[in-house]
RNA sequence: GGCUCGGUAGCUCAGCUGGUUAGAGCGUGGGAUUCAUAACCCCAAGGUCGGGAGUUCAAGUCUCCCCCGAGCCA
């Protein structure tokens, strides 16, 4: 099987801002998760890099529309590869083989009779991308979102006949699971229920996009443009762009996750180009909330933006994914508090986690000769941490199935805290001073170190890396998630199985997998 | 202006078709312990469930109005 998954490729026009971050952040834990199960995974990200807005902060930068596109897609691509990012392709929308599949995509889309000429007249935010509806004699009106003034527009455009496909899209946004979470749907249906209109797919005088064939001075609008950029995105590199071979390279996408922002285009207006062209649409479009930070709209005007160089440099990849994916409810908005964000970091990870595998493994080694202790009764599949560990995986399981990874780090926080409280139960340190209780003792530690494997089997596509620390710890293999190499074998499924660690087996000496955060100063 | 989604302990959230003393984690306070990253474990305090009216034997849970936040459409 194969699972397609994309992130909306962003706007080349900054740089990455802590809501892309959160965005991609969350997509690479999907995209691990599908490989780890052994699926065939395609993780699309990239740049979207057509536009008046691009062009203007180009020409403000002194610079061609492309050194800027470049400059920052590069920054992108770094980012995200220091992020750790497991996306298979990232496409950027100026590649050439992108043009081509706009034109054989454009191509049918005119042959299914969906493009028409339309005069359009109106005020035009540009950096919306979109006309508004502000009355024709409006003196100087505002766009509300931008407060920049609008400019009058009057041009003859190429309109796409959105209107023809109001039944089917009322049919698919009908569709159980197709716009998630569930509780944004109503709000498309309604939008839709007012009756679709034809929207725009080119501008004129506009010489930063792809020329529209056939209609001279026409460029395409961008939006038009940077949705076929996932279509692109599935050709490798160094074969030629095809269209018919587009589901052979993993089309239909299984999932879309956007910011709630753009969902009308996901759910609208791209499902209706895709059904004119003749391809099969996307599975689900999940449109996530917004991160606010403190309780207030991040924005250069308070100065409160919270830049995830920053982030990384100074707290590192585990301590984000992990406060991000697993405090914020994953469609909901959520808001970064830092005080929070440390708490969880250094309870969850250092304390619960972290410190659950380090005094396990301290007091094997101590007294059975640094190696895992014999399993006896622990090994046992009855075993009250076996029983807790395999409800902890079909939690996690689902969880992640249903993309909520709140619940699935919850789980696996549960399991963690089962096993500390069964070794203060069980008291080792204590058992250890009575004659004869030492096989006791290692059927215990055993059955905490299997709990602990779990944990660390179960992190793998949360946490990468705090999952690789773990297991070689236990001196286990890590699992390879990363794009291209990922093991796709089976063996994360393998490794959900009670009583993988080798009685006798070396365990290496103990080392914090996870460090407490301490931020001094405000991030 | 119309619509959508939220408003439950200091913080983040659970509470299905209405039904015993409203739950969890974090934070706070206390206890116990020493294997461990001053960690773990146990216990406790903290809520007139945004406000008001209504339906009902019974409402956080249903209806209406209002307030606040986020968003969509005009």
């Amino acid at each position: 099987m194969s699972y397609t998954l994309t992130t909306p490729l962003y706007y080349a026009n900054d740089r990455a801002h802590l809501g892309s971050t959160y965005t991609t952040l969350a997509c690479d834990a999907i995209a691990r998760h599908q490989r780890l199960r052994g699926e065939r995974v395609t993780f699309i990200t990239g740049c979207d890099e057509h536009g008046q807005k691009i062009q203007r902060t180009a020409e403000a930068a002194g610079l061609t529309p492309q050194a800027h596109c470049d400059a920052v897609s590069e920054r992108y691509r770094q980012l995200w590869s220091r992020w750790q990012i497991s996306n298979d392709r990232f496409i950027r929308t100026t590649d050439p083989r992108h043009r081509q599949l706009v034109e054989q995509f454009f191509a049918r889309v005119e042959a299914a009779g969906d493009v028409v000429e339309g005069r359009q007249q109106g005020w035009y935010c540009v950096a919306c991308e979109e006309f508004k509806d502000d009355p024709h004699e409006a003196q100087d009106p505002e766009c509300p979102i931008h407060r920049r003034p609008l400019e009058w527009r009057d041009e003859v455009n190429l309109f796409f006949r959105l209107s023809r496909y109001q039944r089917q899209l009322e049919e698919l946004i009908r569709r159980p699971g197709f716009i998630a979470p569930a509780s944004r749907r109503r709000e498309v249906e309604n939008f839709v229920a007012q009756g679709l209109r034809d929207f725009s797919i080119s501008r004129v005088d506009l010489p930063w996009g792809i020329p529209v064939p056939g209609h001279p001075g026409h460029t395409f609008y961008v939006w038009f443009d940077a949705l076929l950029g996932y279509l692109t995105a599935l050709f490798d590199p160094a074969e030629p762009v095809r269209l018919e071979r587009l589901q052979e390279r993993g089309w239909p996408a299984q999932l879309h996750v956007i910011g709630k922002d753009i969902l009308r285009f996901h759910a609208v207006y791209w499902p209706a180009m895709l059904l004119s062209a003749g391809l099969p649409l996307p599975e689900r479009v999940f449109g996530h909330g917004f991160l606010t930070r403190e309780g207030q709209k991040m924005g250069k005007s308070l100065g409160n933006v919270l830049d995830p160089e920053v982030l990384l440099e100074r707290c590192g990849r585990d301590a984000v994914r992990w406060y991000l994916l697993r405090d914020i409810p994953f469609g909901d908005d959520g808001d970064f508090q830092q005080q929070r964000f440390t708490d969880l970091v250094n309870s969850d990870l250092a304390n619960t986690i972290g410190n659950l595998l380090n005094r396990t493994s301290s007091m094997a080694r101590r007294w059975f000769a640094a190696a895992v202790p014999p399993a006896g009764a622990g090994a046992a599949d009855s075993h009250p941490l076996a029983l807790a560990a395999s409800h902890t995986a079909a939690a996690v399981g689902e969880a992640l199935e249903n993309l909520d990874f709140r619940v699935a780090a919850e789980a696996i926080l549960q399991l963690a805290g089962t096993a500390n409280a069964y070794l203060n139960d069980q008291a080792p340190w204590k058992a250890m001073k009575q004659p004869g209780r030492e096989t006791a003792v290692a059927a215990d530690l055993y059955a905490v170190l299997e709990a602990s494997r779990w944990v660390a089997v179960l992190l793998a596509p949360l946490l990468p890396e705090l999952s690789d620390r773990m297991l070689r710890q236990l001196g286990q293999t890590p699992f390879d998630s990363s794009a291209h190499t990922g093991q796709q074998t089976g063996a994360w499924l393998a490794a959900q199985r009670w009583g993988v660690l080798a009685s006798a087996a070396a365990l290496p000496e103990p080392e914090p997998v996870m460090q407490r955060l301490e931020l001094d100063a405000p991030l």
